[in-house]
DNA sequence: TCTGGGGTCCTAGGACCC
DNA sequence: TCTGGGGTCCTAGGACCC
């Protein structure tokens, strides 16, 4: 929690709604649905005249279809019409601040006091029905609620108070006032399950939630849930607002209109996801460790099944056998709803996988051929990692896990680092070959140098 | 013919290592 | 012939968010 409101929260209003109304003038004013249509469709966005007649998101679009009127409209999502528009409005915010969250397509933390902004109410007042104001005029009519205080909570909560094309200042001090009378299920973080296991205990509001003492709220939720409840009920946040975040984790997934039983017919649905997860992994510059396949069977049971190699790939092919191994362990028969493929344990570089495309189906109980590596040949076996600290190029380090290592960027934060070391160890591999040698700073260690000069 | 798709974070247990 | 404790990695599942 800061001394002043220097926290802002914008939240589009039911953009993806808005933006199908800015875009077909007949569609203004009346209920829109945007949303998956077909028949295990779900709502995505509904607008607020759709909102009237009990239409939500996540709720089945044959549910909205029994509730709203002839003449609403139901539409396929436009995705990159939303992306556009997110555009617009997120460069508007780094005008603002240097320190600007995106927390999805269409919500995003702006911390005014890295933006140099006065802090004083009517300071951050005008700054907020500027960005309002802004918003509306570049994107043509989508309209934002911003939230600001002292913390992200408050400027989150804020936003949701006098939503639509609405503006909360929480000053600082005013948070408990603020928090105190409104259902627990305003707090982030307090979903179906965890409304359901304090409303058992008789407890409703963010108010009564701050009286409980913090044994219990463990035992109930666990250490971390039960100690993040414990401090945002008394309004205690000191979450920053980050600007970058790394992806952790890439994956795609389908629910078929019936369900599913053919073996092979999932086979080429894996290949099918496969290939979407591969294409994104490299586009990103990124390869996975772990491919994780999911199912939903007939009765909406959903398990995982997972694999780790010793090497990251973003190869479709690849990903597509090790989910196919996985599915082959799964039995089927009974029909699944879903099939999703997904990978995580990303490394931020693309690698040449030293062990081919793709891996042998039968153990062989051989170790896996391939060229050996060597460091004598006109390549270096090198790793790449990100590693946070402050760094200069050329500087040697020494890595608990990866061994030796040398600087291969200079700056503060996440900076790339190589490695040599035994190709068993994990972490993206890559021949360093001589091309590279150009790019190299002055003094490279003598087992980078020797290995590029030419034999 | 209720229940999408893309994510994040947490927990718990087992393997394994020192 | 009894049996430690801490740490990391992996797997599976669950809650939650937009």
């Amino acid at each position: 929690m800061r001394q002043e409101a220097s926290l802002a929260h914008v939240d589009l209003d039911a953009m993806f709604a808005a933006v199908e109304q800015r875009d077909k003038p007949s569609l203004r004013g009346k209920p829109v649905i945007v949303g998956g249509v077909a028949g295990r469709g779900v709502v995505a966005t509904a607008s607020y005249e759709a909102r009237r007649f009990g239409a939500r998101s996540a709720m089945p679009t044959s549910e909205a279809r029994r509730r709203c009127p002839s003449g609403t409209a139901f539409l396929t999502p436009r995705f990159a019409a939303y992306r556009k528009t997110s555009e617009v409005v997120m460069a508007l915010l780094h005008e603002l601040s240097p320190l600007v969250e995106q927390v999805s397509i269409d919500e995003a933390y702006i911390d005014l006091a890295a933006g140099g902004h006065d802090l004083s109410p009517a300071g951050v007042t005008a700054v907020a029905e500027q960005i309002r104001a802004s918003i509306a005029a570049a994107t043509g009519g989508v309209t934002a609620s911003v939230g600001v205080g002292t913390s992200k909570l408050v400027a989150k909560i804020g936003s949701d108070l006098h939503k639509p094309d609405g503006l909360t200042i929480a000053a600082a001090g005013d948070e408990q006032a603020l928090l105190q009378p409104l259902p627990v299920t305003r707090l982030p973080g307090v979903g179906p399950a965890t409304a359901e296991r304090l409303r058992r205990a008789g407890i409703h509001t963010i108010g009564a939630l701050a009286q409980v003492e913090l044994p219990p709220l463990i035992d109930w939720f666990g250490q971390a849930h039960g100690a993040g409840l414990y401090r945002l009920a008394r309004a205690d946040d000191d979450r920053p607002v980050v600007s970058e975040r790394e992806a952790k984790s890439v994956s795609a997934e389908e629910t078929f209109a019936v369900d599913l039983t053919d073996r092979a017919r999932l086979g080429t649905e894996i290949d099918v996801l496969a290939t979407k997860v591969g294409g994104r992994l490299r586009a990103g510059g990124l390869s996975a460790r772990t491919v994780t396949i999911k199912i939903r069977h007939h009765d909406f049971t959903t398990i995982t099944r997972s694999t780790t190699r010793p090497q990251p790939t973003d190869q479709p092919r690849l990903i597509a056998q090790l989910a196919r191994r996985l599915l082959a362990e799964v039995d089927t028969s009974a029909g699944i709803r879903l099939l999703g493929v997904g990978t995580s344990g990303l490394e931020t570089f693309v690698q040449d996988d030293l062990f081919g495309d793709t891996e042998p189906d039968q153990p062989s109980g051989q170790p896996a051929p391939g060229p050996a590596p060597s460091t004598t040949d006109q390549s270096a076996v090198v790793r790449e990692h990100h590693v946070p600290g402050s760094w200069r190029a050329g500087q040697d380090v020494q890595h608990d896990r990866y061994g030796p290592g040398w600087v291969w960027g200079s700056g503060r934060g996440l900076v790339t680092v190589r490695f040599e070391g035994p190709t068993t160890a994990p972490g993206p591999i890559r021949t360093f070959d001589a091309a590279d040698a150009a790019l190299l700073p002055a003094d490279p260690p003598e087992w980078v140098s020797s290995a590029l000069s030419p034999t």
